[in-house]
DNA sequence: CGGTCGCAGCGTATGCTGCGACCGGTGCTATACT
């Protein structure tokens, strides 16, 4: 197996296709490689690449979707920005947090200049929010930021297919999977918004997406034979390490004698909100100069724990999951979780905002089994039948009706609404059209909620599994970032020499040997079925065992022995691709 | 699922134990009030 390579990628290299190439902006009949190369130059200095991402970028001109998964700070914004830059159409970008927004209107305007771009909120005011419109079918602005519950607006959609959409940008686009189902559940409308803003091309970027979590995203933005660039997950420069505990006072203990002996700044992730005010409380008992950061905090002081970090003004920001996105800070020297996160796609995001300078860096992960406990209980929400029915019988009695017209007719709060809606519409007993939801027809309100709980149980299940696969990297004494690589599904060395189980006793050569009492038979990232639960992919490979994504229900690890016992158990299926 | 809180009960320790109830993470937006 060869060592991987800084900016390893893979990606489908795309065949241009005539009839649905973007207009360009100027009448220029140059192709568009030499012309977007040009842009590329001129406005925003840019002549290198990584691999795949100038490919990326004049596919997305040419018409065709996008995914893209590439670590932050390697020019994942230029995906639209140089093609948005070029062809006729405003480039719409959805992004989920309005300081997201305005930072990046921001860059765009110093690099084409000002009103360039705006961000559509509600951090505007009334007057504000006519101008910005004003402007925008006057044909100012290039660029449209907004999150996704300002497209769950009929009258926002018709005044932006009005304009004219080239191209949909969706930033953070694994928030569609991680958010979409219950938190956030506008991301999941975007493959309908997309669709009546004139189906342009579409572009999902992430930094972070396990092959679960991109499949998702190709679905619910119903990307068609998308170009997939999806860089290497792989960040050499963080030594993984894990230290188990039996005991919730010994872990604490632990915690607060580590972090306060490291060298920051840094992060300590918590699990609640609570145990981040009495970290924080404790580390300025001590002297450090620390902050907690989550979402009960005011607006004003989150501002100001962030604005303090950057400066280098804190030693330590103790945090829930609310603290990070969009934050590029080059020089974090720790990263440490007080307790497991809820997936390792979870836990790769946060610890890395580490070392973003390529300088050594430390993300340790405290681990008690009890914990997974909290996880288990955020994955398990239960199903409201009366919902799931509420909702259908509304949908065949009344429909078609869009999300507005919904929430008038069923009195639901919008999370138990689209919930409800969602697995109403994934088991396949309500039917997403352009006037809106309509039931299946001949689809009886039993079946319907039997088919919705059936999809409840599955996504219960995957969310489940992600846990596993979580305490999965907590508990093993293999290398521990090839574990976390081959979750992403990348093949990676089973020594990486930067982990606590290479470093404490084992040795390359061990790792070598251990390696060579692995089977060829498999490898990871071959799609196989099980006799029960289908199609997989294989995404680990131990000497005595496999780990396979199931798409019914999620990851699971089946020992060799009996495989190999039982023929038809789980056989190879041939690559579709 | 596990931790924490309040309360009853014990029975007299400026508390302790056991039990059941309850809680736990992410952000947008619109609207009503200071």
């Amino acid at each position: 197996m060869k060592p991987s390579e800084p900016h390893q990628a893979v990606y489908r290299p795309s065949e241009p296709s005539a009839s649905e190439a973007q207009p360009s902006a100027d009448g220029s009949t140059a192709p568009w490689a030499e012309r977007l190369g040009r842009i590329a130059t001129e406005k925003f200095g840019i002549d290198s690449w990584r691999e795949g991402q100038f490919e990326a970028l004049v596919a997305a001109a040419e018409g065709r979707d996008v995914l893209a998964v590439m670590p932050t700070g390697h020019g994942k914004s230029l995906i639209y920005q140089i093609p948005g830059t070029a062809i006729t159409g405003v480039t719409l970008v959805v992004s989920p947090l309005i300081a997201l927004q305005r930072e990046q209107a921001e860059s765009i305007n110093e690099s084409l200049g000002e009103g360039r771009a705006v961000a559509l909120n509600s951090s505007l005011g009334a007057r504000a929010l006519r101008e910005a419109w004003a402007a925008l079918d006057d044909g100012g602005p290039r660029f449209v930021f907004l999150a996704p519950e300002q497209l769950a607006r009929e009258e926002t959609v018709e005044r932006l297919a009005q304009l004219g959409i080239g191209l949909f940008a969706v930033d953070e686009a694994h928030c569609i999977s991680s958010w979409g189902h219950d938190f956030r559940p506008d991301y999941l409308f975007l493959g309908d918004v997309a669709q009546r803003l004139g189906a342009p091309p579409v572009i999902a970027l992430t930094a972070t997406a396990s092959p679960h979590t991109r499949a998702e995203i190709v679905e619910r933005l119903r990307l068609r034979d998308p170009l997939e660039l999806v860089q290497s997950f792989d960040r050499p420069n963080i030594e993984l390490r894990v230290v188990r505990h039996t005991g919730d006072l010994d872990k604490r203990q632990a915690v607060l004698d580590e972090v306060a002996g490291l060298q920051g700044p840094g992060l300590l992730y918590v699990a609640t909100r609570r145990s981040a005010e009495e970290y924080a409380d404790e580390f300025s008992r001590r002297g450090l100069r620390a902050e907690a950061y989550h979402a009960g905090r005011r607006a004003a002081e989150r501002t100001a724990v962030h604005e303090r970090f950057l400066r280098n003004e804190l030693d330590v920001v103790v945090a829930t999951t609310a603290f990070g996105m969009g934050i590029d800070k080059p020089d974090v020297r720790f990263v440490v979780h007080a307790d497991i996160p809820d997936s390792l796609d979870s836990y790769y995001q946060e610890i890395g905002r580490a070392g973003r300078d390529a300088e050594p860096a430390l993300a340790v992960l405290h681990y008690r089994s009890e914990d997974l406990g909290l996880q288990r209980f955020f994955a398990g929400r239960s199903f409201s039948a009366e919902d799931v029915e509420a909702v259908f019988r509304v949908v065949r009695d009344s429909g078609p009706l869009r999300a507005a017209g919904l929430k008038r007719e069923t009195e639901l709060g919008p999370r138990a609404l689209s919930r409800a809606l969602s697995l109403l519409e994934h088991s396949g007993t309500v039917l997403a059209g352009s006037r809106g939801y309509r039931a299946a027809p001949g689809m009886s309100s039993e079946r319907a909620v039997g088919l919705a709980q059936a999809e409840d149980e599955s996504r219960q299940r995957i969310d489940q599994s992600r846990v596993e696969m979580a305490r999965g990297y907590a508990e093993t004494d293999a290398c521990r970032r090839q574990w976390l690589l081959n979750y992403f599904g990348e093949e990676a060395d089973p020594w990486c020499g930067n982990c606590d189980n290479c470093l404490q006793e084992g040795s390359a050569e061990e790792a070598e040997e251990r390696e060579a009492a692995t089977p060829d038979d498999w490898s990871i990232q071959t799609p196989v079925r099980h006799r029960e639960w289908g199609p997989g992919l294989v995404m680990s490979v131990e000497p005595d065992r496999i780990t396979v994504l199931f798409e019914s229900v999620g990851y699971k690890e089946l020992a060799l022995a009996a495989i190999d016992s039982n023929d038809d158990l789980l056989v190879r299926e041939r690559r579709s691709d």
